[in-house]
DNA sequence: GGATGTTAGTTGTCTATACAACTTGTGTCA
DNA sequence: TGACACAAGTTGTATAGACAACTAACATCC
């Protein structure tokens, strides 16, 4: 028994619901309109309104002014993944975290990193790469760039304590971000760093991050394929 | 200029949205109440109130009952992955879609099946394995066991040429489902099938996925690395 | 037939009000 | 000092009504 009772328009979501996932009404099927609810469930039409833009917004119903509204088409059920801060993770599993500091510098831009930030060739940026363990085992390489525009003092944090993830998310809100997941090989540095043969797959995630008009940030961080994977849910 | 005029409830999310992306406003500040809002925008407080809620449920803040409205804490940024059809993704492409399948019958389930399924050991299951190929190139290796009760036509079905993703999709509609993506060595069936090496890291989706009351399927989806990656954005 | 206007039905936004449920701080009383 | 009561402030839900914007079907006129 949860509630005593739900709200009424959560009734009135549970009702749709149920009979879409019931595969009563299929895809393109019409969903009764708002005056049509209002009546049934003898309740006002902001409530029944409310109800429907509700479900409109987790993508279950496809509404249109002036026309109507039905069920949305391929039914897609999706997870929310996040940016999490890798520190904070291994907390949560009861976890030590430690981590390395290989490198933490100023630098002038390569090409292919001036690209990536959006900056010149030859422009200054920040480089810095660590290793994060987990209960002292290895479980991260993390290499990556910054744009100082984003966080000018990324190079005066201790790094080790607090990640740079934690670091950027504080500094430079978060407004965009795009990733890629590959199945690598680790480089000769990353195997040694990792404490793992270089012929061991990595889970490997490019990462670059956009806060407001600049890239803050590109990353690429890799896992031992035997010892991290991305785990995750979806609810419909 | 995209509208002549926003709605109101718009420009209150739009006003508070710029306050926490330009930093102004940090994580743990609270957020103008709806009284306050109300009269600085001098519209009604259901109006304020929608703004607020849309918010909250996007994750920007977080509202307590009886204390208040804050700025959320790590901002966290959000990516729907969604479950595709590998069909639809490769035609989307541009590129031809082919299939070999290499099994599709009916079996009695293991200790492990059956566990992940949900159902009695010695159980009827449907066990399906398929290679799906882009240009003639192999690129998923499908190993999939399903729940006869979610999908009982499975079998009648051309796997090769709907897929199982769409199949399920179509018949079992979707409720929940969780996944995991690791990176691994191929068996050497998969390597066979693949055309890779065994030496070559894959990436690895295993997945399992809720129909109502009854587990549908169990796979494991197998990605050569060298072609094929996970990719995708997030939004603020 | 084809173009045009009309009308009924539907969703989108907004208001003013009401009450419920909860938090927090303050003051009172033992 | 500690327990309790109370009041002010805040968010959650719901109503009845209003108007705007749009769609789709129908009727009419040329």
């Amino acid at each position: 028994m949860a509630k005593s009772t739900l709200p009424a328009y959560e009734q009135v979501k549970a009702f749709i619901k149920g009979h879409i996932s019931a595969g009563r009404w299929r895809p393109g099927d019409p969903v009764p309109s708002e005056t049509v609810l209002m009546q049934q469930f003898g309740i006002s039409r902001m409530t029944v309104h409310r109800a429907l833009r509700e479900l409109s917004a987790e993508g279950l119903v496809v509404r249109v002014r002036g026309s109507g509204t039905r069920v949305a088409e391929l039914h897609r059920i999706s997870s929310t993944l996040r940016i999490r801060d890798i520190i904070e993770e291994v907390r949560e599993r009861g976890h030590v975290h430690s981590a390395r500091a290989l490198l933490a510098s100023a630098q002038k831009a390569s090409l292919g990193v001036a690209r990536s930030l959006g900056l010149r060739v030859g422009a200054r940026i920040f480089h810095s790469v660590l290793v994060h363990m987990e209960n002292g085992v290895p479980i991260q390489f993390e290499d990556r760039y910054v744009n100082p525009a984003a966080a000018p003092q990324y190079l005066e944090t201790d790094l080790t304590q607090i990640s740079p993830t934690r670091h950027l998310l504080l500094h430079a809100p978060l407004t965009e971000a795009s990733y890629a997941i590959e199945a690598c090989l680790p480089s000769a540095t990353e195997a040694r760093e990792l404490g793992i043969k270089r012929s061991e797959p990595c889970l490997v995630m490019l990462r670059r991050t956009v806060s407001g008009a600049n890239v803050a940030s590109v990353a690429r961080l890799v896992y031992p394929g035997s010892r991290y994977s991305f785990a995750g849910s979806f609810q419909a």
